[in-house]
DNA sequence: GTAAAAAGCGAACGATCGTGCTAGTCAAGG
DNA sequence: CCTTGACTAGCACGATCGTTCGCTTTTTAC
């Protein structure tokens, strides 16, 4: 009996209490994706859900843990929209790949209006010392690392270069991502990914052992190296 | 007569007004990079200069007009400590790695504490339209057009290979810069800069006409190439 | 069915936000 | 000396901030 109620409420506190904390914290990624996380505001927050600041401010009971919340939450989304897909490629350089691209995919696709979640809010918090910050730096530097054991693993598959300094190649790509979230953004351009994918690819083939050229080549058959490719301006957003 | 006075009055308003305008605006930069051009308050700025809010806010109108007021400022130290410098170097590949060499150093100065202070403020008024974001883009586009154009420049002096592609050449330069910038400032590790300055290297050795191989090679004698260089785990902050 | 617990609301708090209005200080021009 | 115009302070405004408290409603446990 004891363990039949548990389980009821257990459900039941998943349905209301946990549903509408879900439902706040949807809402409030956006918000602070576009507003920023020291932006997001309460009241607006509360506005948006038809609720009363009160009732909202009781699932958190403070700002910070309403930071800290949907910094996880959008976690969890970030987590949803690329790392899951990208780990149904097969193990090493494929994968590395995949992930970049889902990553660009997942920017492309606009789920949040001021750019990557995480990129934003790095920069808003890399000056302001706290468990936020702290949250999001951890967050940062796995997913850095995800890309690092990426490029190792690559490795011993012996189809990046063994020789290669894995944490520098993980600097690059991420900042050519980084790149291509600031320009896409600030400049509404689309052509920002491309720029991004041509230096991604780039820098792998640099690293890449012969045999994995080929698989390169494949991937990408439609695109040319940088420097067969002069620029061409034609906006296409 | 009428012009000596003006002169005057014109030495005058820039012995009063301007020159706490001036305070005012060096002051709100400051705090501006650190809590963004949003979470710059007029009540703090006007208690960290012992002003009071009314007489602050007499300079400016109003928040809007300060904050471009502020980003101005931005663009004048940035101007100062970046461009200035790197302009003094001949034209060519020389000049565009000076200015890549000034930017990495001027953040790693920690001018500002946020960071480099225009991609934090891209990043937060990217979907926040109106006349402070507009200036931002055009200041972040003129800064990467001035890039590019010194790559174009360095291809007519047969520096880089005609054939490069010098928009995207500069979108990666710029990459590499931004990426340090996130690096340095969330995770408080000077490494950021050398790997942003490694992979400008390799971008640059990369595009670059045999005669100026021997120059690069002069001007980074001491770092070997990306393959060459294993991850060396040294924390150097 | 009833008691307990969880969820949500409304009003209010002190603080601070951006912004006006009024009056006073102060250097410069006639 | 008086006027003028730029500069600054004081005060107050309505709005909104994060947060607290007490109350009602809904849901759960037995």
């Amino acid at each position: 009996m004891k363990a039949v109620s548990e389980i009821r409420r257990q459900r039941n506190k998943e349905a209301r209490g946990e549903k509408t904390r879900q439902e706040i914290l949807e809402a409030a990624v956006h918000i602070a994706s576009a507003e920023g996380l020291e932006g997001l505001t309460i009241g607006r927050l509360a506005d948006e859900l038809h609720l009363s600041k009160s009732g909202l401010f009781a699932h958190f009971g403070s700002k910070e843990e309403l930071q800290l919340a949907v910094v996880a939450k959008a976690r969890d989304i970030f987590v949803r929209g690329v790392v899951d897909p990208a780990f149904k490629s097969e193990r090493g350089l494929v994968r590395l790949l995949a992930m970049l691209d889902e990553w660009l995919a997942h920017i492309g696709r606009s789920v949040f209006r001021g750019g990557c979640f995480f990129m934003a809010s790095a920069i808003e918090f890399d000056s302001r010392p706290g468990q936020v910050r702290d949250l999001i730096a951890e967050l940062s530097r796995s997913w850095l690392d995800a890309i690092e054991n990426e490029a190792r693993y690559a490795q011993t598959l012996g189809q990046l270069d063994s020789r290669l300094d894995t944490a520098q190649l993980a600097f690059e790509l991420h900042a050519l991502v980084d790149g291509a979230n600031w320009y896409y953004n600030l400049f509404e351009d689309k052509r920002a990914f491309d720029q991004a994918r041509t230096g991604i690819l780039d820098r792998l083939r640099q690293g890449a052992t012969p045999s994995l050229l080929r698989l390169l080549g494949e991937k990408s058959a439609q695109r040319k190296t940088t420097i067969k490719r002069k620029t061409k301006r034609k906006e296409s957003r």
